[in-house]
DNA sequence: TGCCTAAAATAACTCGATTTAGCATTTATT
DNA sequence: AATAAATGCTAAATCGAGTTATTTTAGGCA
């Protein structure tokens, strides 16, 4: 095993002393007045033998690591995996890694793992946070850590945030149900109080309202496992066979209420109409296609790691938090008349 | 921002050695005869304060990371991304971190990533390997350094690996279509070298010359932007009207194809069999559903995830590396008559 | 030649841990 | 009583960088 090469040998092969070898590989050699000759001569010759500084050295010293913090809720559902593969290319691009942890919206895991990246001297932290999470997040701000949410916000921290208009984006969805002729429009959805499911179901709650209509409201709680999201489901449409359009929460929620539908051999858009949030291949594809509430997977990836690499760039903090609130687009197919 | 506790620190106020606290807190008490009290009033007063070891400065002086750098072809696809998601789960619960990255079988990029995982002392490696990259993972193993690859394996190149049995799936599946009676089979795959694309092409062709059919196959480049892949699928297929089954060699090649076929407004199976190797929602869903060859993604989480931490684990190295393969499950739906 | 100053380079300290080598003191052995 | 061994703990070196404070060298000028 070929030891690894460190400044000092670096400077002991060309008879200098180390300090004058970081001063030129840090770009401080005009500063420190350090002849030109020398730097060529010094630079030459790191590259000629590829010596790459220590990292864990630099950033013991330094304090900072170059590595960003990604906490999404799980990064095997779709939507965050595409916004982390963005995220990740945008970062490898600006020097950054990516150090990542799937939350499940589970507090304590996601308490342990900003622990886990505090400790590792995380420079940035950009986390879909679960419920009960605020103290932890502010005390990261206070901290003078740079922190990006999306997907929602909290309402008591003060921090730059990337959303998508989840109210209107369901006031509008359920208006569309509702001009269509549907009567009994149920939503389904999970069963948590974060902003985002929130204000998908003030959304849904508006638009029936305003048009005298009964609202049907069906929460169910999250699983990895699918048959105790499943289950549910089946049982609230077999309480309310009168239901003849169906809008989806989101993706996962959507599946799921698909695969039952087959089950109970629901035809659609004929017995019932299907309107779901997030867009996904599926939907796409399935017959018929349904339609979707699609957010603007591009745009939060961009505005996340713009947003962080802002704060990272400029040292200071410069108080002023951005919410960046992102509009939707529904996406029309045949599974409604 | 309340500066972190150190070594010292402890060591001051417990007006003892910064030595003895090491030693304490790494579990080498009894080795190095500390009393009994005093090691219980250190853990105590540890506890107190809530001090945890700066993991960089340790990792800096004993050269371990707890990090494990995972590199996959694309984390936004479905199959890795699962895949991921339980490498994780089963990393964390043994102490470790994951540093990921999307090599987009780049090997340039790849390497390069390498390179920064090595500067980041990362124990263990687990790679999807590109085409080309044989040196590189040579050089790791050489050095001492754990890595498993899965999805494919290097020929040149002797270490643990976890792979699927891919020739005899594509055989069995082609087999398939032959006994329904399709005659012209096409095999639509990426046009690449490696061993799990090599072995599924082989798959076919042993079955389709074993019955004197006649081969038909369209290698097609592996592209993120999907219109640069369903143009060249469309176009083989009007060349090719006479094909009346197609075998997809994977997952992104087999939702390409399905939007293919609706787009030109194919019937499935009436029109034209489908079957596609990885099971993916999408298969499960649409109408009619698509029968799949599926990877068994938790076995091979597993696998990949217990051997590295099998080789982490026993510091020697002993000689013999591991290869596992894993069978598949044809799961037949209805997009075969 | 001698003195002063600017230019160029460096010794020594720091980050926060682990680890090696060793120092007192007490207890056991002959 | 002298020596050896066990006990309990610690000073100092180390990992590989960055940084501060200081020294050496070269050149200009009287």
């Amino acid at each position: 095993m070929k030891k690894k090469l460190s400044i000092v040998d670096i400077a002991n092969s060309l008879n200098i002393s180390k300090t004058t070898v970081s001063f030129i590989l840090n770009g401080r050699a005009r500063e420190k007045r350090i002849s030109e000759e020398l730097v060529e001569r010094v630079l030459k010759y790191v590259k000629e033998v590829g010596y790459k500084p220590n990292s864990l050295a630099k950033s013991l010293r330094t304090g900072k690591s170059n590595i960003i913090g990604l906490l999404v809720q799980d990064i095997s559902n779709n939507f965050f995996a595409t916004i982390a593969r963005q995220i990740e290319d945008r970062a490898y691009k600006n020097g950054y890694k990516i150090i990542y942890s799937s939350t499940d919206n589970d507090t304590q895991k996601t308490q342990e793992l900003i622990a886990m990246f505090r400790d590792r001297h995380v420079d940035g932290y950009i986390i879909v946070p679960p419920e009960g999470i605020e103290e932890d997040i502010s005390a990261l701000i206070k901290d003078g850590l740079p922190v990006v949410l999306f997907d929602r916000y909290m309402p008591g921290v003060e921090t730059d945030y990337v959303v998508v208009d989840n109210l209107f984006s369901t006031y509008n969805a359920t208006r569309y149900l509702i001009d269509k002729g549907y009567k009994n429009i149920a939503f389904i959805s999970f069963n948590n109080q974060q902003t985002q499911m929130a204000d998908r179901l003030s959304g849904y709650k508006k638009a029936i309202t305003e048009s005298k209509l009964k609202t049907n409201i069906k929460e169910v709680d999250f699983y990895q496992d699918e048959k105790l999201m499943t289950d549910p489901i089946q049982a609230f449409l077999n309480e309310h066979p009168e239901t003849d359009a169906i809008l989806f929460g989101n993706n996962r929620l959507g599946t799921c209420g698909l695969k039952v539908l087959r089950k109970l051999g629901k035809r659609i858009p004929e017995d019932i109409a299907l309107i779901c949030f997030d867009d996904y291949e599926v939907f796409e594809l399935c017959n018929p296609p349904v339609t979707a509430i699609a957010q603007p997977i591009d745009a939060i990836a961009d505005k996340v790691i713009t947003l962080l690499l802002n704060r990272l760039n400029t040292s200071v903090e410069n108080g002023v938090k951005q919410q960046v609130i992102l509009s939707t687009d529904l996406r029309i197919r045949k599974s409604t008349k």
